[in-house]
DNA sequence: TTGAAAGCGCTAACAA
DNA sequence: TTGTTAGCGCTTTCAA
């Protein structure tokens, strides 16, 4: 790949003048912009954005931190988020972290390495510490869908409490009494949150948690199979479960198919996350509905923002998410 | 954020010792070596890999360009390919095309100036042409899921010829007859290659194709929809119907729903692309299942090989899908 | 309008 | 074992 010198000298001037040509600067006689242009075609001239970077201590990548792309709930944001870095000629870094504090460390310690002008980060865990050595470096930092806890940064949430809420209480004003909630890691504040909203859901409508009832498991379809095969065998299962992501959705959905049972008279169900196949799956699955691509845009917006003006105060959004109502979890026949 | 410098001169030492350090070289004195890691520590200093790229000509980062993340065959691959990515401390910048050409080559042209290690793509056309200049380029490219014809690269594929013939013999030997079509755009191999193996079915088994039936789209729900709509209006409507991806069968479960049809019964359906609702949706949905996180990490493989010996000859890797039979394409019902 | 040269942060060849 | 220095490819300042 030819360099900006090699375009100097087949053009005969200096490489100041090629460079002022790339970056469409006035200054250039015209025959001799015209010239440089066409010997950039014919050498198939690229200029190095690494090199110009580097001389302008700038950067055109942010990176998105994520448990899974494979969790739909992810995988909107991640578009949007492409969707408005390609807008102002970034590129963005896709990071997995499989809910691992360790794995999110050291790919932060990579971005870090990789001086990157930005990162959107759904957070494993939601203690501050390990995230302090970001602080400090002060690179743009923008959390989504989770919090840090005693960190001043900008975040994009949804109402984690009060979705987990609706959700139990319209399951118990169908009827339910006996309300299974297979939620994600308490470590995060997705986790914790939903589980919260849950718990205070059916306090106040009198009715009693049952410990055995409420687990917060990695997830991913097989755990939800695994919790729920057992549930079913137990005398008192439950007659209804909320879920936290929709791959949870999907394990329960094939524990329910695997014992044979209908859904929602023998069982009733309801999750977190809107996909395209919640209205076909059963007898349609009551869900909630978060925005997630515009929770990426916002995030992205955010921190483009941040990276233009990073003394601007910083701001929490907090979106809420919709009640989708469907045959899963329709009126409990009495018996 | 510090750099080299200032660790160096904080440890009373010249910048290359400091590097020694850095990259675990043997020659330096043990006390040097731990005053300086300390040092290192204090300032929370982290080397910039953007300068030592520069310096040694070399990059750290491969992209991935596919049209649309939110297709599940696509985010599964993405996924493999940053497991293998992140294992030779690589990171990928993700890409999505929408299968549009021109956002494509704009996107091309930024990876080359991002001197890329190597490029994963699912190029939107087949045409060679419009990829010549990355030829030229000598990058290390890998093609998946889909073809560039009269290209020497390496590419990973699935037999959609064959796919596409084993799904629609299998409805036609369930005793289907007026089987349509909603496959991806014909610019694609993926698309014209499917169209060709449904067609030799049909011909195969004396059947006469029907072009009403026979339709490439944009490869998402809406378009599906809108097709199926005006299908199920006609008199001589399909009593059966085969899709490019998972992405088409939402489209026409969506339409089916809406006129409250039922599946088998009314009209059967099969398509590309197994996801875990699959055996949820309807009565179960019958699919060909294409190894898409080995498609992934097959590619991403072929990549790392490549980068490290660009002379090696190419090669083709071509994966088989296998036909998962469910309840949506039970035998018809003669009447 | 143009060019020379410094310098971004690092590595490695060479010298000491 | 350690330091000096050139140079990766660019941009920008300063001078001409």
């Amino acid at each position: 790949m030819p360099n900006i010198k090699e375009v100097a000298s087949k053009a005969g001037v200096s490489v100041a003048t090629v460079s002022r040509v790339l970056s469409n600067k006035p200054n250039v006689r015209p025959e001799v912009r015209e010239r440089i242009q066409q010997i950039i075609q014919d050498l198939g001239y690229r200029p190095s954005r690494i090199a110009g970077n580097m001389r302008n201590q700038s950067s055109n990548v942010v990176a998105l931190m994520i448990s899974d792309i494979r969790n739909p709930f992810f995988t909107a944001m991640a578009r949007a988020i492409e969707d408005v870095a390609n807008n102002q000629d970034m590129s963005i870094f896709l990071c997995n972290t499989d809910e691992n504090l360790e794995k999110e460390q050291i790919y932060l310690k990579t971005l870090l390495e990789e001086r990157v002008a930005g990162i959107i980060l759904s957070p494993t865990r939601e203690n501050g510490t390990a995230f302090e050595f970001l602080i400090e470096s002060a690179i743009p930092l923008v959390t989504i869908d989770r919090r840090i806890t005693g960190l001043d940064v900008d975040s994009v949430l949804s109402d984690n409490v009060q979705a987990a809420y609706l959700l139990t209480q319209h399951l118990i004003q169908r009827g339910y009494e006996r309300i299974g909630a297979i939620i994600g890691l308490k470590e995060s504040t997705t986790g914790r949150e939903r589980g919260q909203g849950f718990q205070l859901a059916l306090e106040d409508h009198g009715l009693k948690p049952d410990p055995r009832f409420h687990t917060y498991v990695y997830p991913q379809e097989s755990e939800a199979e695994l919790i729920v095969d057992e549930w079913l065998q137990s005398d008192e299962r439950p007659d209804a479960i909320i879920t936290g992501n929709s791959r949870l959705t999907i394990g329960v959905l094939n524990s329910i198919q695997k014992r044979g049972l209908v859904i929602p008279q023998d069982i009733a169900l309801a999750g977190f996350d809107e996909t395209p196949w919640m209205r076909h799956a059963a007898s349609g699955i009551t869900v909630i509905s978060q925005p997630t691509y515009e929770m990426g845009k916002t995030a992205a917006d955010l921190l483009f923002k941040r990276i233009v003006d990073p003394q601007r105060p910083s701001r929490e959004v907090i979106l809420k998410g919709t009640l989708i109502e469907r045959g899963s979890t329709a009126a409990k026949l009495k018996r």
